[in-house]
DNA sequence: TGGGTAATACGAAAATAGTCGTATGTTTGT
DNA sequence: ACAAACATACGACTATTTTCGTATTACCCA
């Protein structure tokens, strides 16, 4: 039995982890630059960052060049079902029908037609 | 031009949120006492949590009676709309059907027939 | 080959969240 | 009437998260 440790991600661990699934592999620098585009932080704060989170076991490192290389050591999928489960007890009193309307209906998120079929789809194979 | 000053509550907070929204009126022993059940902490943890959310306006109170009444001074939908807009850009890349997706295929929620029929029917109108 | 640029390590401050002890006053039951 | 139970206020302590300055070492090239 090999527990399976559940890590509850920062906010800002988060930012980062969506940088590290987009692009797989990357340095420091490189996470670094996205982030910059998207709020105002220092280089070494993101480093420490980084680093914390390889402690945590968040993300796995390769740090046999002098700059190491960063990947994310959490799976996407599980990571948000994770924090999704959190948030329907959380936010929707545990009714995860609830946050999809209102996900659904979310006005700056539109969905489009092909996402609606791809729903439309998965509703299909749950009502069976 | 009033700021519609957009708030944040922590998970605390909204834990506290989810008994004043279905109570709508309540004392600190009473929200405590819902509170106990899921967690282990003290009454005046409770209490100047409470206090903390009247300062910050999250949550309004009688104070005319020695025994202070509270109720939730946030919208119920409003907040789960900004805090779950906040989640699609930080967890699902700004994608709300990632979302819903995650959402309805989790094992440990599982939405009922009823509540299948109700997403469907929020579905067809959105394809219109 | 020496100076500028770039990288990591480290420590610690600053900001935010959560926890509770203690003081003080109020109510209530016997 | 008075002790026990109950309510709020308030400050302080702990923990976690975010931030960045400074030191040190490595790399590159003019």
């Amino acid at each position: 039995m090999s527990a399976p440790k559940l890590i509850k991600p920062t906010e800002s661990e988060l930012e980062i982890l969506q940088i590290l699934w987009t692009k797989g592999l990357a340095t420091v620098r490189e996470v670094h630059e996205e982030l910059a585009q998207i709020k105002n932080v220092g280089y070494t704060t993101t480093l420490k960052l980084m680093q914390i989170m390889n402690e945590k076991g968040i993300v796995k490192r390769d740090d046999s060049m002098r700059t190491h290389v960063y990947q994310a050591a959490v799976n996407k999928e599980k990571t948000q079902k994770y924090l999704l489960s959190k948030i329907i007890d959380n936010l929707f009193g545990g009714s995860p029908t609830q946050l999809v309307i209102q996900a659904l209906g979310d006005e700056s998120h539109k969905a489009s037609r092909e996402e609606l079929d791809k729903i439309q789809v998965l509703l299909d194979s749950l009502k069976k």
